[in-house]
DNA sequence: TTGTCAACGATTATCGATAATATTGCAGGG
DNA sequence: CCCTGCAATATTATCGATAATCGTTGACAA
């Protein structure tokens, strides 16, 4: 039978690291609020250093910025920022759809399951967890490319503007959205490489201003 | 009249960070090398503690590896990860690309000096400079897209086949990578931004097999 | 021979305390 | 009133020591 996880295998730090990005995407930290070291460790009950080592994880994905000495806070992210990352997510989720067209077009039944799930919320009007349904549709095509690089890079930059989604969308043509990911799991399933690559990158590059995908 | 600087302003880890990336990325650690934290520590006469900082920064770049209670070493990366780091590069510089021909065309002026530069080198068959005029090319291009975030991931990508390069290569068609980069430069100062992306795209991935660019 | 396990050595993970640094407010001089 | 410099404060950076963890070794039993 199958056994829960009895002991805690995870460090501190990751611990630590993991509460904190949820609240980071969740919303409760916003972007701007301060991060202060020995607060964060008394409250998690542990010293600095691990603390410490999850800020730096964090940093290195972008989600918070230290400055030497002065502190440390959840980073803002402006409308060009956010455009900025765009602009790369849409040629790392173009070189993945391509990838997985070609070597792994059976995917798309999983994608099509993800996006009927995406509608219902649509109708629904859960923002919330369409925009996770959205990160797990990208995600799993990420992931299916076998592209260890693309999928880290990938996943540091997804964070970051799922983040930026929670908070300043409230509403928008969710259906719509709905709609361009049928088309990329369609094309996926036909194997058309090029017309995977083209849907990925105007889809994600058209989503600038909404700040959704 | 410019100063240099006269006090050190570099916080301990961060120049444990560059000494380590040095030594890495001269090759004078090799992938599998092990880094123990307490031992380099000693070398460097600090604790522990900014080692630990360092070795958390190189990890998120993926130059090193660390494995919990178990020890640190330089990555080692097989041609495998090595191309997968390549296909991501490509895309990365296609964009860097295609944004420097349509925004900042005269950098191309720039680039044609980094170029004659790499000519004199590959003469004299001056690897290492080679690697590094390359990497300084590409670095101008990816630059002046002045998209952060893309600078930040393409860094991250650089150091990493720049150090597999130092290692593995030993001899090369370099003149083939010259005329290739020429090509690029003069199609930024066409302004072509599609012709940009294309060479820039296809110049990285056929380059997979040697490891250059 | 093979498997189990306790003890050991090496190393990382964490701790609690101290040092260093930047910010702020305020006193005093111009 | 504005500037300069100093003290107080908040916070990070670093330290030295201890705890926890993993792989290995050797004894011993199956």
């Amino acid at each position: 039978m199958p056994q829960g996880p009895v002991l805690n295998r995870a460090s501190l730090s990751q611990q630590i690291r993991d509460a904190l990005l949820e609240r980071i995407v969740s919303g409760v930290l916003k972007p701007g609020d301060r991060l202060v070291e020995l607060k964060i460790a008394e409250e998690m009950q542990t010293s600095q250093a691990p603390v410490r080592e999850a800020f730096r994880e964090l940093e290195a994905i972008g989600l918070i910025e230290s400055q030497r000495n002065r502190g440390t806070r959840v980073r803002t992210l402006d409308e060009n920022k956010l455009a900025e990352i765009y602009m790369v997510r849409a040629e790392l989720e173009a070189l993945a759809g391509d990838i997985v067209a070609t070597k792994a077009p059976e995917i798309s039944i999983k994608l099509e399951k993800i996006v009927e799930r995406m509608k219902k919320a649509a109708d629904k009007g859960d923002i919330k967890k369409f925009v996770i349904l959205n990160s797990e549709f990208h995600g799993t095509i990420v992931h299916a490319a076998g592209n260890d690089t693309l999928l880290r890079v990938w996943e540091g930059l997804d964070v970051n503007s799922r983040t930026w989604v929670n908070i300043s969308l409230t509403a928008a043509d969710l259906h719509g959205f709905v709609d361009s990911h049928f088309e990329i799991a369609n094309a996926i399933a036909k194997g058309d490489a090029a017309e995977v690559r083209e849907l990925s990158w105007g889809h994600v590059r058209e989503s600038i201003p909404s700040g959704l995908d």
